[in-house]
DNA sequence: ACGCCAATCTACCAGTCGGTACAAAAATCC
DNA sequence: GGATTTTTGTACCGACTGGTAGATTGGCGT
């Protein structure tokens, strides 16, 4: 019995706390950390400063909460790609979707974690470091996962699963740069086919087909 | 006979352009157009503030001059890798350059197209657009150099070169991203093996080896 | 040596930044 | 129906933003 709706005993909130983060998400997601002004914030949010303090204490902690709720709302899809069977599955599962995921209209293009914050000023250094841990972490999931694949046979012996997880993100994330600036979908697509061919190199043959 | 040096009528400049151009060029480097504010900008240079906005006009004309010096400093290699015989010598080189120069000791990690403002404040969205523009410039380059790489049988007959053109520059992006974060130069280096492969697909064959 | 003139310095501008004090409003408990 | 408790709205805080006015400095041409 989970009851979050403790019926307080004050007057009751005018807003639903996801909903309004929702919103925080977008202006962020839009103009990033330090270009995202707190009148900006309140505004799209349409509650009031000293509402907005109460409940998530500073920009700072906004923006940390934000970007919980983003990555529950909009990159869900990420780790659910690691449940392809094969490695050669995964990259493309996730490439693609991450492509669809970069471009889909009804939000902003680009991903947060990279238009939040890729610099900031002297004093919010914080914030940059928050987001490239945020970034690392799927990464080393794919790094784990693809080192599986290999121990499973379904990448050559010897594959470097490192370098290659390093090379999907690293890519995933100039997809991320180039949606940003407007880059459409199908153009994007055809980066991923290009990728493919690389991972298609290191995907051991079928094993009823092995050869020597 | 370029005279730039007109020997002026009243009192002689403290400083030379290019000098305080070049340290200006670090601090956007550093915390982006926003994140560097004309206090840290003047400190960095070493002038004052009338003095920095007699020459330059304003912060976002600064920006433009130091994004044009950037480009002179420490891009200069881009271009000249288009000069390599064969369309994978190009790949190959670009991208080693790019990540010797992203991960280059002596100035920040990254660079300063990715850096400057992948997003902006509403006020100041002509930055980012400003630098996508920049962005695009190489892509264009390298998307034509490939196209007469397939014109000339260096590229299997039918490769997407605009696709080939977009995936190198992606992770060109990328790798910029991973670099400011604190990636390692032997780590991005293997993420450009990894990709190498793919532009290898489409490599022709020797001519004295062609196939059929 | 004097006057010219551009570059410099100090001090300041209005506007905005992130963050808050305080009182009115709206619900529950007794 | 108070008394209590929490949220809300207004109005404000000092600090800092990008940008400037005006007096002063210092090297040149004459």
């Amino acid at each position: 019995m989970i009851a979050d709706e403790v019926r307080g005993r004050g007057r009751p909130r005018g807003f639903e706390e996801n909903e309004v983060l929702d919103r925080a998400v977008r202006v962020f997601w839009e103009h990033g950390f330090e270009g995202a002004s707190m009148s900006d914030l309140t505004a799209a949010m349409g509650i009031n400063k000293p509402s907005l303090y109460a409940v998530f204490g500073s920009k700072e902690e906004l923006f940390r909460r934000a970007l919980v709720r983003y990555r529950d709302t909009y990159v869900a899809y990420a780790p659910a790609t690691l449940e392809e069977p094969t490695a050669y599955g995964v990259v493309e599962r996730y490439l693609r979707a991450a492509v669809d995921a970069l471009t889909e209209s009804g939000h902003p293009p680009g991903c947060l974690s990279i238009q939040g914050g890729l610099s900031c000023g002297p004093a919010n250094s914080g914030i940059t470091e928050l987001l490239a841990d945020f970034r690392a972490v799927f990464e080393g999931a794919l790094a784990q996962r693809l080192a599986r694949a290999e121990g499973e046979g379904d990448l050559v012996s010897g594959t470097d699963t490192a370098a290659l997880a390093r090379f999907v993100v690293t890519l995933g994330q100039g997809l991320a740069v180039h949606a940003a600036a407007g880059a459409g979908r199908e153009s994007l697509q055809a980066s991923v086919d290009v990728a493919l061919r690389a991972v298609a190199s290191f995907s051991a043959p079928p094993q009823d087909a092995a050869r020597t």
